[in-house]
DNA sequence: GGCAGCAAGGTAAGCGCTTTCCTGGGAAAG
DNA sequence: CTTTCCCAGGAAAGCGCTTACCTTGCTGCC
């Protein structure tokens, strides 16, 4: 790999001047040399080592993200609208799947610590386990310390700038919705039970239960994703039979839901959560409760990217009812 | 932020000593002395700067890719496959979104050269420009030059190591599966016109109706995504109202077909390709050509991450029908 | 003519690590 | 009691850049 000095001797100048014409740097230089040494840079095809410039420089210019799993469509949303902006202001986005793994996740705040990024970005950790919460504050502390900064989105416990979406009055949408079409016994087909999005939406969801003098949803768990939420489906149903509508605690798994339901001909009200852009195509069209991921993201990255401000900043984002046609009346 | 400097000093030691721990040298170091190293980087925080490490033992430890956007369905599912691979491989790896422009594709790959990942992974940029083409070749050239490795996915102007979809092929079983269904007049809903997946997946199409002895499918240009598709069908069905059956050479873009003809009514047979999750959930079930797309992923990160071999290897990845409902014969 | 002042370029000191080579002090060997 | 080795540990030389600080040679002014 061709250097800095290998590019300053073919041009016959210093690695100082090579490096100002490189950097554009204000000082002055002769039209001549600056000739030879752009002459150099791509007869070499010199490109600048970027660790050593940042060693040099001491100025962090990569920001990270990490989020359970980029694939994921709603983390892919949010990580759209992360990299809107940080590359905007012209930033390197290094992104690290934790796939939901506590460890993992304390493994990747250390390493983007190591890598010296400006800012990170925490997406879809909120874990119920104090351990965890703890060892995580621990690290981002050292990190901020440092000069880092963070926002997460969803809620964390930790006091910092946040992005945090409206998940238990999004809940409480979701089983209003339903009461109020009429039905009386709702399923829920959760998330994994340690996450606090899981939580949130069925606080939200058992609020509308006693707004409406209802008993509480009968819930089962699932893993948020498609496939598991088919199952959790077959579940419900076998082990509450009268069940006439369903809420899935996000948009995968509703669609998890419709296809156990077309595949047992059954019909049954679902109302799923986020309005992922599946959700209007699928058959029928997915009633939701949306939240504007992207926004989120972006948003997120915003803050992170902002100057510090003394007392945490935390935007709370409201969810919103998407009514299509997989939610109606029960049927006689 | 604390450095190794730091640590050394208040453990009473020097840096080699305190680094040889950190790094758990095969040097032999006193049991005493590596309690108090360790005491002092639990004290101050201390993680060490990967910028100066990759600097002083200067091994590449990152990998990059370039692919058109992670957070479209056919990227993530090819990126969760190169992820997997990488991060086996105890790998960091940057992702750079090009939202197809060729200029910022330049600049990614000679971003990460400055980043000096060990290799790097280009997707979806097979674009029909002898211009850009020959930029690419040329700095991918000198990155190999200095000891980078690449792979590619889809066919580029180069010879290299590379995972190619056979999208000839696929498009040919897609315009055979409709005639042989007996549809006559069939339209295709093409992506941008400058890419390779475009015009290889049209050719297979067309070579489908010669063989078939049929006049060549009216083809209009999209986007390859939803909107762009559900729109072209429009402006197809308008141009062409006898066209009978649909070849979308995308899944986003035949969801957007579907949605168009649900919403004015018509009974159309529609293909699509990749089989990316979403197929199977839309209704009617899409019929499409499945290709492995994590599978293609990780084996490009493999092909990148191993041993350099004197002749490129090229990895052909066979397309498969896969009939589901969104196909039938024609209507009288 | 002498000196200040400036323009153009070079010298060299780091940035935070790793690692080679060196040193001093024992233990083993004679 | 020497001599030889080995072992734990340190000094210092980079890795490839940036940049503060010099040097040199002019120009312009009194």
């Amino acid at each position: 790999m061709a250097t800095l000095d290998d590019v300053a001797r073919r041009a016959g100048v210093s690695t100082a001047t090579a490096s100002r014409i490189i950097n554009g740097s204000s000082k002055p230089v002769s039209a001549q040399l600056r000739d030879r040494v752009e002459a150099a840079v791509a007869d070499l095809h010199y490109v600048p080592n970027a660790h050593a410039r940042q060693l040099a420089r001491s100025e962090r210019t990569a920001v990270g993200v990490v989020v359970h799993d980029v694939s994921d469509p709603y983390f892919a949303e949010i990580t759209r609208g992360l990299q809107r902006v940080a590359t905007t202001d012209g930033r390197l986005v290094i992104i690290c799947n934790t796939y939901r793994d506590p460890a993992r996740e304390l493994d990747y705040v250390e390493l983007l610590r190591a890598h010296q990024v400006a800012a990170m970005v925490l997406a879809g950790s909120g874990y119920h386990d104090p351990g965890f919460a703890r060892a995580l504050r621990g690290k981002l502390r050292a990190y901020e310390l440092s000069g880092g900064r963070v926002a997460v989105i969803g809620r964390h416990d930790r006091t910092g700038d946040a992005v945090v979406p409206d998940n238990e009055s999004g809940g409480f949408l979701a089983g209003e919705h339903l009461y109020a079409l009429g039905h009386r016994d709702i399923g829920v087909i959760a998330g994994p039970r340690n996450l606090t999005t899981t939580t949130d939406r069925l606080t939200g969801i058992r609020r509308a239960a006693r707004a409406h003098r209802r008993p509480p949803p009968k819930v089962v768990y699932a893993d948020f994703d498609r496939d598991s939420g088919a199952a959790a489906t077959a579940d419900l149903l076998a082990a509450h039979p009268r069940v006439t509508a369903i809420a899935a605690l996000n948009d995968s798994m509703a669609v998890g839901a419709l296809a156990h339901l077309r595949a047992v001909g059954r019909r049954v009200s679902v109302i799923g959560f986020d309005d992922m852009p599946i959700a209007r195509d699928v058959t029928p069209a997915l009633t939701t409760i949306r939240l504007p991921l992207a926004d989120m993201g972006a948003l997120a990255m915003s803050l992170a990217l902002s100057a510090p401000s003394p007392s945490p900043r935390v935007e709370r984002v409201p969810a919103e009812l998407v009514r299509r046609e997989s939610t109606f009346p029960p049927e006689e």
